[in-house]
DNA sequence: TATATAATTAGTTATTTGGCTAAATAAGGA
DNA sequence: TCCTTATTTAGCCAAATAACTAATTATATA
């Protein structure tokens, strides 16, 4: 019930549902990404996303030093539930506008990005 | 996407989770059982159901003095995660004991529960 | 009608959670 | 090797949550 229960919280925060979202979607994003559409601090984004990493939800991949995040594929007894959440969370509002501005954040590059952020301490979309 | 999130936030807690599996095998129970089971006050059980209630995961009807509760059979988009987590759950060492301790409850008029419950001032399993 | 009582709501408190900044870690390139 | 930099961890604070007791509501029955 335990691991149940840590799966359950992982997906259970509006911003770990919309990061889940995206990665319906785009099946993977960097760290630096994820910042950006979330519009939190890069320590929060990181927390939330080690949280859903340690819960089994994502799987994430080092490359030189940017971090790329995916759903995870290592407990398929997950995959019913994942279905079913996409199933209900396709059409709705949010994950349309998350969508729409992920579109826009893939043209730029990581560098550039990150570059944004550091200068910005914390969010602000440009 | 807010309708899902209070679906999840209402059963990612472990007392709600706890409720939801007893739930699943007895398709009806009072609130002074859940109280007894749960080992919370009536006032914390009241609550919990009630935000399950309102998430749509739980629905009730009113007896007399004793009120009901079952699985909400309102949204049949959500039988899907119900059917997932009953795979989850049913092998699970915490429901196995929880449903251990239910059938002695049932076993107990609801008077009594309640009459030792108002005694106890809260929770002290006899 | 008055009393007893099952459940809920109000009000309080302790814990958990989610956000931030700053410091630490890890990796690439000069 | 030393510097830059993407990410994570540590430490802090405010808001949300879950627990309790006490007060209220709604229902049955004497």
């Amino acid at each position: 019930m335990n691991k149940t229960l840590s799966v359950l919280k992982a997906i259970s925060d509006k911003n770990r549902l919309r990061v889940f979202c995206a990665l319906l979607v785009h099946d993977e994003l960097c760290a630096c990404q994820i910042t950006d559409f979330l519009q939190v601090s890069g320590a929060t984004a990181s927390r939330h996303l080690s949280q859903m990493v340690t819960a089994g939800v994502l799987q994430n991949r080092k490359q030189g030093r940017w971090v790329y995040y995916r759903l995870s594929s290592e407990d398929p007894s997950l995959n019913p539930l994942f279905k079913w959440l996409k199933g209900k969370l396709e059409n709705s509002m949010q994950m349309q506008q998350d969508l729409a501005s992920l579109e826009k954040i893939l043209l730029i590059p990581c560098e550039e990005l990150s570059r944004k952020q550091r200068k910005n301490g914390t969010c602000t979309r440009s």
